[in-house]
RNA sequence: GCCGAAGUGGCGGAAUUUGGUAGACGCGCUGGACUCAGAAUCCAGUGGGCAUUGCGCUCAUGGGGGUUCAAAUCCCCCCUUCGGCACCA
């Protein structure tokens, strides 16, 4: 055995080896339970971050760990490798997207070998490969013939840095989730998916994975769907206009109907023009309505706009009150909310209430709160919490809770309205005018209309043969050869869509295909995602939380119905890593605090990066990167190298497990009850991701390991077998380091294979403990016991303690509690 | 405003699952050994205050209250930080 730790020389010689013996290639086996691992796939950028190690070792400390807990153990990894960067390189280097994309992969597939991930590399995929997308445009047509996918036109939100149209999803506080440009609205015809069909189930299921997703991420997604129940009711227009005879609303208040003063309609509706048409307000309105829509959509919703509106000239009638209340335009209302149309009752809503102060609004009182009288002239703000319904005739007096469903059954009685659920989530749209994506699989022809490709003539391949300007919307759009084609249907001429698909698509399924990553006789081969699927354990960053996560639910629960797959959710357990941090900021280019994987692996080895970013933070939160910190792991390293070197003569022959105990000397008979402690400590940790803890309680076996002087044979089995305790429970953090050292041990066997180690209970144990001995809750004296000693011989143990006596000081005790194995408190 | 998470030494963090010795482990720092010297390594110390010729005493887990023999842990109120959503009717 070499006296000093090579890192870069071990490393190597283990990754080889493994790769040489292809370990890590898994196939469906019935007889045993399977575990599928994923951690979430990389965008080929060209290399690696901090961020990525982290997730990635994650992933691989669990895989490896479940591997040697028996479990067939499938752990694969991609690229997710459509998307704009690529496209950019092309238009500012002259390189194409694919030759970029395919280096970056070759590049960042080095680095990550480098790490020593237990990957399955033959179940590899890219997104961009033709045998990949094909089968997200054949998904495309069958989601459009099931009712799906669809088209429309209608306003979408238009990123002008990206030229591309984005998804509700990606626009955050109104910029772009990619650029940070601010971003347009624009009337755009376009392709999508219908999300809202499954609005009720994606809740439905957030609850059903509350045992295995983060609370924090399923709030979100219920954050994100927003679901708010109430009613929409009819509101009779005192003259039609536009063929209209009422209006309808959308409120989660019906209890607070009678307090309707006035009505406000979104500026951009279409029916505002109808009610001020000939009317003397027409041309004020308009001119609000003009300029309302000149403001973007950022400053429209910027805190501190003032809530301004403008009276139509129309008039409808409340239901419940018969009064005629006055219908204005009004610049908080949004017409994509609801029915874009709202009752305001300034007495229990708060902008209501600003909005009526404003204009001169009556406010009328229909909800008092308990023992207090509200005086509509006097109050200063809504009163917007439950209460007892006042001013509302034959629903006066009723709590106003109860009132809801009693005013919902009154409208819907009479046809006034019905009950009614309104969901934030729209739904998901996918067209984006780009290059290097997935080609959405239409042909536009003048007679047949938008025809979806057939099946047989999928995939609609991207032509390669292309030129980038940045210029000029589409690049596919100038490509002839792509774009004209005949009619599947009536075989007239005709053209091709242009656009390509979010990449968010191929995402939100690459997960099922790693099951079957090369069958070309379908999607997916039903065997295998049925022995694979769902995810055991996914691993990704929170910033995730609703984006992707969002789209792969809905997009499973689409493939199901399709017939498919078998699957409701793709993922059972979720666990969202913080962010790598340094000096209390993200590592960022702009900020010069990055810290490059390869250096870092270049000057300690790859276990050291994986032993610091798994040891440095609780996996969930935000790790920062400490330079000295690294060096502390280096170190720890080093001293498990030298201890077995300093004591390898001496065990290289003993046997590794202790017979008789009443051999052995006590500091040997405490080594071993630490030893067995450790292994039950961190197999616990390791079940709970605790992998911080469970580091942790290794270096105290190694610090206690270091201090024992061995005395006689039997105590130098004892060493051995903390020695060799310590290796395996090092390996799923340090695999190189692990192997090296149970081969140096003797060993013949990889530790890639070999069962996980397991603790004796009788010795975890031990023969004596200590109990703690409080007078009046605080600790007074310590007791070593027998582990059976009984509850009076405690107690009598303790009172026969000197300086417990001096706290007694011959008082009578008034109650005296025993823990057993634990505690005594003696109160006075 | 609503929803969620979190506040513990100089720093990262442990103990919160199960109420029971607060500060494991690591970093940093201080002193010592080795060395011509340094690096590396090893040993000792390291929450505050008091006592340090003893074993010790005392305060302390964002703040305030409560439950309990016993609270970092459970309950109530408040403060701060972070994340998500937000003129959503």
């Amino acid at each position: 055995m070499k006296e000093s730790y090579n890192p870069k020389e071990i490393e190597n010689k283990w990754r080889t080896d493994w790769d040489e013996k292809k370990l890590y290639q898994v196939e469906v086996d019935n007889d045993k339970k399977k575990y599928y691992v994923l951690e979430m796939f990389p965008y080929p950028s060209g290399r690696i971050h901090m961020g990525h190690v982290r997730n990635y070792t994650i992933g691989d400390v669990t895989a490896r760990y479940k591997r040697t807990r028996g479990f067939n153990v499938l752990h694969p990894i991609g690229w997710d490798a459509f998307g704009l960067p690529a496209e950019n390189a092309a238009i500012e280097r002259g390189v194409h997207p694919a030759k970029w994309t395919y280096e970056n992969i070759e590049q960042m597939k080095a680095q990550l070998k480098k790490l020593g991930y237990s990957y399955d590399w033959t179940r590899e995929i890219a997104t961009c490969d033709p045998t990949y997308y094909k089968w997200e445009q054949m998904v495309f047509t069958h989601m459009l013939k099931k009712g799906l996918a669809y088209q429309k036109s209608t306003t979408v939100n238009w990123c002008p840095s990206c030229e591309t149209v984005l998804a509700n999803e990606q626009v955050e506080d109104g910029l772009c989730w990619r650029c940070g440009s601010e971003v347009e609205l624009k009337e755009m015809a376009g392709w999508f998916f219908k999300t809202t069909e499954y609005t009720e189930e994606l809740l439905e299921w957030a609850d059903k994975l509350k045992d295995g997703w983060p609370e924090r991420v399923l709030s979100m997604q219920k954050n994100w769907i927003g679901k708010s129940t109430g009613a929409e009711i009819k509101f009779k227009l005192q003259e039609p206009v536009g063929g209209e005879e009422s209006l309808k609303v959308f409120t989660t208040r019906p209890d607070t109907v009678f307090g309707v003063t006035y009505m406000s309609i979104a500026p951009d509706h279409p029916l505002v023009e109808e009610l001020i048409k000939g009317k003397p307000e027409e041309e004020e309105v308009q001119e609000f309505v003009s300029r309302v829509k000149k403001q973007s959509n950022l400053e429209r919703v910027a805190e501190g706009t003032k809530k301004e509106g403008v009276f139509t000239g129309a008039y409808a009638i409340n239901p419940f009150t018969h009064q005629s209340i006055p219908i204005y335009v009004a610049n908080f209302v949004l017409v994509e909310y609801g029915t874009g149309i709202i009752m305001c009752v300034p007495a229990h809503d708060q902008r209501d209430f600003e909005f009526a102060k404003q204009y001169n609004l009556p406010i009328r009182i229909v909800i008092q709160p308990e023992g207090v009288e509200l005086d509509p002239h006097k109050i200063t703000e809504a009163y917007v919490e439950p209460g007892v319904m006042t001013n509302s005739q034959n629903f006066s007096d009723i709590d106003s809770e109860e009132g809801k469903e009693k005013i919902i059954d009154y409208i819907e009685e009479n046809g006034l309205g019905e009950k009614q659920i309104n969901y934030r989530l729209r739904d998901w749209g996918i067209s984006r005018q780009r290059y290097w994506g997935t080609p959405i699989p239409i042909i536009y022809c003048d007679k047949c209309g938008a025809v979806p490709v057939p099946d047989e003539d999928l995939p609609v391949e991207l032509p390669l043969d292309i030129e980038f300007t940045g210029k000029g919307g589409s690049p596919l759009s100038k490509v002839e050869s792509f774009v004209n084609v005949s009619c599947p249907e009536c075989g007239g001429s005709a053209k091709r869509e242009t656009d390509t698909m979010d990449t968010f698509v191929e995402s939100s399924w690459y997960f099922l295909r790693y099951a079957s990553p090369k069958d070309t006789d379908g999607i997916f081969d039903k065997e295998e995602v049925a022995y694979w699927l769902s995810v055991d354990q996914y691993i990704g960053g929170i910033e995730h939380a609703i984006l992707h996560l969002l789209y792969a639910r809905f997009f499973t629960k689409a493939l199901r119905d399709l017939g498919m797959c078998d699957l409701d959710e793709p993922f059972k357990n979720l666990l969202t890593q913080g962010m790598v941090i340094k000096d209390g900021t993200k590592m960022s280019k702009s900020v010069g605090n990055i810290v490059d994987p390869d250096d870092m692996i270049a000057k300690y080895g790859a276990d050291t990066v994986r032993l610091f970013i798994m040891f440095a933070a609780p996996v969930n939160r935000d790790l920062d990167w400490s330079n000295e910190g690294v060096e502390g792991s280096f170190r720890f390293l080093n001293r498990v190298w030298r201890l077995i070197f300093d004591v390898f003569e001496k065990i290289e022959g003993v046997k590794g497990v202790v017979v008789q105990l009443k051999e052995i000397s006590k500091p040997a008979k405490e080594l071993l009850t630490k030893t067995h402690k450790t292994i039950k400590k961190v197999t616990e940790d390791l079940d709970r991701f605790s992998f911080n803890t469970a580091i942790a309680a290794v270096m105290e076996l190694l610090n206690d390991t270091s201090r024992f002087e061995p005395n006689g044979e039997s105590d130098l089995s004892v060493l051995r077998e903390s020695v060799e305790a310590m290796i395996r429970l090092l390996y799923p953090m340090a695999p190189h380091i692990s192997e090296e050292l149970w081969h140096e041990l003797g060993y013949e066997e990889t530790l890639v294979d070999k069962e996980w180690i397991t603790w004796n209970q009788a010795l975890v144990q031990s023969a004596a403990i200590n109990i703690v001995v409080q007078v009046n809750g605080k600790v007074r004296g310590q007791l070593t016991m027998d582990p059976d000693s009984d509850q009076d011989q405690i107690k009598e143990a303790a009172f026969a303690d000197e300086k417990v006596q001096s706290y007694i000081e011959g008082k009578e005790p008034k109650k005296v509690i025993v823990v057993p194995k634990k505690l005594v408190n003696i109160v006075i």
